[in-house]
DNA sequence: TTGAAAGCGTTACCAA
DNA sequence: TTGGTAACGCTTTCAA
């Protein structure tokens, strides 16, 4: 078996099976009307040659793809890494393959790889980036092209749009801080240029507001990878200002932001707490365990794929799907629970 | 812009520019013997309509595509990752596209992922895996596609191979800690029933023996994930060997044991001494910073597409491309220069 | 229930 | 230097 060199065409497996490219056709496409006894031939003759179908030639005849597009802002931070490991396995589980492109935050790479995966005639689209302009959504919603965004602020008419209610997810972390009588606390981000990140900064100062002017606080930011949050870290304490609480736009800088305080021989969480955000697996990883946000990513991948393959309600103006972060509490807070099952809602994966 | 609803074809831009289509098709791919003046109109056109070319209708067309096929063991370690994000950058830079498979070391997914890619008539394939058959090479190397292995036992003909010298490495580590009068020794593992990790093992298990019987060994496997590590180091202790120094095979799983040796108080180098394998980013990350053997993933990456794309050797046998990992010292090991510049060779990327 | 044949958007060969 | 046109492998009417 496989020892053909060429690649094997329909019409030899029609000619094998002894009936036309057509009839072929239908039984691999799962068309009905087809008699049970010519379907069984084609089946067989399919399996016999070791038939595996052009998706080009496929494609160009009928118009669409069995292929999904995801760009992603950031691959090497594991949420996102998640989000699409999780739409890849609803995609493989139907049948669907994924093309994926990663932009670094810059709304031109996100630009480009639109235009690149426009070439493939995809089966639909899937935005999780931060650095999706409005001008990009309106344009996209012109064509016919189903697309899905991750949060985006002003999703456009036929956009289906996934959003996670960062402001609720910040609030509970300030408001718990608070209530651990913390008063000087500091926002650590990257790319507060982008709306959907300006917003969760904006959501961590307004939170600290209602509790000013007895509580301070103060931002840095850097890339997004422990580096990043390494860097802004020591900013923020070669600054001056002494937070006994460093809230972290996700875990995944919270790791080099812990690694920072170590470095100074600030302990946590008794000098210092440290919260994250996302609940990665590395979270559970840190030293100390990192207190943070739950965002169950692996619904997200799943809600992804849904809207996309089975837009139900391609009718509706735009189908939001809102999901609330929940807080799971670790070592780096100060209470720490048994670390063996810090996982409340979502399920973690090997 | 962007105005248009349905995708802009190539006679459109033919018409646009009033060649005809074999024309336009010259000038988009940039073959000589077109008058420069045609030349530019085209490009006008093509820029003014916001072509994008049907990548289905050119690779039906052409019988070639400008896509790559990546076949990851387990995207989720950052070591694949890494291998992945360089091949995507260099692929990127020539207007190559990748797609993505990930097989969580199972052959069967090897194999199905090989067939799915096989309708996408790719530029090439790489394998990214440590659970490549024998009979998967050979019913490869009959197929004109180009394919390149990473690390394979014994690649067939018309294959590249880019070997690293994990024995070398492992040769290396335990050499280190043997010289630090480690005498007890650990390899924490996964997949052993996997060719290319059962040969580290054995690296780690010959090197051993080269100190016997002054020097005592076990080892334990897990999953390939931070999760997996903490088992291994768990059914490790808990067997009863007491080891002052554990050897992991990746920097992922490392992270795991260091965890669950802090979890049993036992303290990173004083208690026991860990190395990891690869130097993946997170190596710096973790407490202590990990002690590992540098593989040079960002090369590995250009690599793969160099052996995939100008595969300027086919007509050789095997072209095999060799490399020797190097030492990298941390805390983890007891002696901790300045984590800062860890990093020998290979560049770390943001 | 089946087959013939007209595309789908490119590429590439052969003429002009 | 250009244009006409036959593929490429599949899907999908339309007839039979």
């Amino acid at each position: 078996m496989l020892r053909q060199n060429l690649p094997v065409t329909l019409e030899e497996v029609a000619r094998h099976a002894g009936v036309s490219t057509a009839t072929a056709s239908r039984v691999l496409n799962g068309t009905v009307g087809v008699r049970e006894n010519t379907r069984r031939r084609v089946l067989a003759a399919a399996r016999a040659l070791n038939y595996s179908p052009n998706i080009h030639a496929s494609a160009l005849a009928s118009g669409r793809s069995r292929i999904l597009g995801v760009i992603l802002s950031n691959v090497e931070n594991p949420f996102f890494l998640d989000v699409f490991r999780s739409m890849d396995e609803a995609a493989t589980e139907a049948g669907y393959s994924l093309v994926m492109e990663h932009t670094s935050y810059q709304p031109e790479r996100l630009v480009s790889s639109l235009k690149a995966m426009s070439g493939m005639h995809l089966a639909g689209v899937a935005l999780v980036a931060s650095e999706v302009e409005q001008g990009v959504l309106d344009s996209l919603s012109r064509r016919s092209l189903p697309i899905a965004v991750y949060d985006a602020a002003h999703p456009a008419p036929h956009i289906t749009s996934i959003c996670v209610r960062y402001n609720v997810g910040m609030r509970r972390a300030v408001e718990y801080l608070h209530s651990l009588r913390h008063k000087r606390m500091a926002f650590v981000g990257h790319h507060a240029g982008l709306a959907p990140l300006q917003e969760r900064k904006q959501a961590f100062v307004e939170s600290m507001r209602q509790y000013a002017p007895k509580a301070e606080f103060s931002t840095a930011e850097h890339d997004d990878t422990p580096q990043g949050g390494r860097q802004a870290a020591a900013t923020l304490l070669d600054s001056g200002f002494s937070p006994t609480a460093i809230l972290c736009v996700n875990d995944f800088m919270a790791i080099g932001v812990l690694r920072e305080l170590r470095e100074r021989g600030l302990r946590v969480p008794e000098d210092v707490s440290v919260t994250g955000f996302d609940n990665i697996n590395l979270s559970e990883f840190t030293v100390p365990a990192l207190t943070t946000l739950d965002i169950p990513r692996w619904r997200i991948g799943r809600l992804f794929f849904d809207a996309l393959v089975n837009h139900q309600s391609s009718t509706r103006f735009s189908a939001d799907t809102v999901i609330e972060p929940e807080l799971v509490l670790r070592g780096s807070t100060g209470i720490a629970p048994d670390h063996r099952n810090g996982n409340p809602k979502s399920r973690q994966r090997p």
